[in-house]
DNA sequence: ATTTGAAAGTGTATTAAGGACACAAAGTAA
DNA sequence: TTACTTTGTGTCCTTAATACACTTTCAAAT
């Protein structure tokens, strides 16, 4: 990274503009956000992960590395859902990074670009960094509260999600490698909050012909052991390319 | 408007952040786009219309305040598509406004945050204010430049219009009060670039029961007078409690 | 060894929506 | 009166959406 490296003016933190990061998790059940608990004391609601943005970097590099300085993720599905910026911002007060730059700039407010991120869960174990300590998955249904209007950036993301996995199976980034239809069929339940039919629902998916069915299966389940499956990424980028963008969901 | 009256560091510009706004406008034919046109030499390429915002403004006001102060406009349909910002964007050496600024705060750089408005164009004549001057509409199939990023803001615009028009009936207020079928079809035409069947269009159209036939007529055209209709915004309303999103575009 | 519990996996019939397609009617202008 | 232009309409066929119930396969407990 460049970023710390070169001294001079373009390097330096932008103190009006920053990014915050909705990381999805998917955990079998149910959709996790990462939350970040900024509190020393009880009672401070948690928050996006997100920072300021140098001047030497785009919005969505600066996406990038907020999700790998702060949870060590590479390489993770981003999107940007949009600015938020309200003057009122400005009682982002616990910031540290945020107040020195206030220092140097007082008059100046925040504005926050929001971006959402699907990434497998099992990438992010909360123990991994220092910041992981502050860090954990919560799912969403549990959220009544965050800091700052990152409330309102969260319920943005939720229905940019659903919006977007209508239209993309981008859903295959919130699991493992291997998956089972049912994992997949909660996972399409969990984000677009409503039941699904479960025979229609796979014969939907299996239509489609962008997943291949392995010649493993589950094991150690006290039940009928489930198909394992994979994402077939070559035949989802051929139905992108005859612009193919409604799955019908 | 409270901006410029009260004198404190609060109302002052934010040298960091503007909006740009895509202005669509529908002549019956196609779809057109409000550009400014910055140059006192030729070959100076057309941007959108835009600002810097101030700091005592959220930035759906920002967006609001451009529409009115750059065009007269008020009450318009306003829909944020995002933030743009590389490094590059810079360039804008050209905007006084930015320049001034930019004395200001030498190390800072500018984001956008665009957003898409839809006007009837009739409430838009050029010869109205003094910044009309310089402003025209051209049609969006024409652009193939324009000044900083705003190309690439202009086809994202397109392509959000695209997506929003799929699933809510939006292309009303780019429509007088009373329209025919046939202005109604194009329109839909236009913003999807790509043709739609007469008959299956009116039958989707009609069944969705959101617009109301007049007891009045088109006159004066040279063939068979077309019905005209208007639209229904209470059927509409309803429709959205419901949570219908899906005109099957 | 047998039973129990739990999730996997499968097919059909009905209804609703999408897509293709052609010709008569109503006005103006020449 | 004729020519021209756009409006307005219905049917058939195919595809997609929805509703719905029972058997299979494994582990764990008895």
């Amino acid at each position: 990274m460049k970023k710390k490296v070169i001294k001079n003016k373009l390097v330096e933190l932008n103190p009006n503009v920053s990014v915050d990061c909705v990381i999805f998790g998917f955990d079998f059940e149910k959709l996790n956000v990462l939350l970040i608990d900024r509190g020393t004391t009880l009672g401070i609601p948690l928050a996006l992960p997100g920072n300021l943005i140098y001047n030497s970097e785009n919005l969505d590099e600066a996406a990038s590395r907020v999700l790998e300085e702060l949870a060590g993720l590479k390489n993770i599905y981003l999107e940007q859902i949009g600015a938020f910026g309200d003057p009122l911002r400005i009682t982002k007060i616990t910031d540290q990074e945020w107040l020195k730059a206030m220092r140097a700039e007082p008059s100046a407010r925040v504005i926050t670009v929001a971006y959402f991120s699907l990434v497998k869960m099992s990438d992010y174990v909360p123990q991994a960094s220092s910041f992981a300590k502050n860090a954990s998955w919560v799912s969403v249904q549990e959220i009544s509260e965050l800091a700052f209007d990152h409330l309102e950036i969260l319920n943005t993301a939720k229905e940019s999600l659903k919006q977007k996995i209508r239209r993309q199976p981008i859903g295959f980034n919130l699991l493992p490698e291997k998956f089972t239809l049912s994992q997949l069929h909660r996972l399409y339940e969990s984000i677009l909050e409503k039941p699904l039919d479960k025979r229609n629902f796979r014969r939907k998916i299996q239509k489609l012909d962008i997943i291949e069915s392995l010649k493993e299966k589950q094991k150690g389940v006290p039940h009928k052991p489930s198909q394992l499956f994979k994402f077939n990424k070559e035949k989802y980028e051929l139905l992108t390319k005859i612009g193919f963008d409604n799955f019908g969901f």
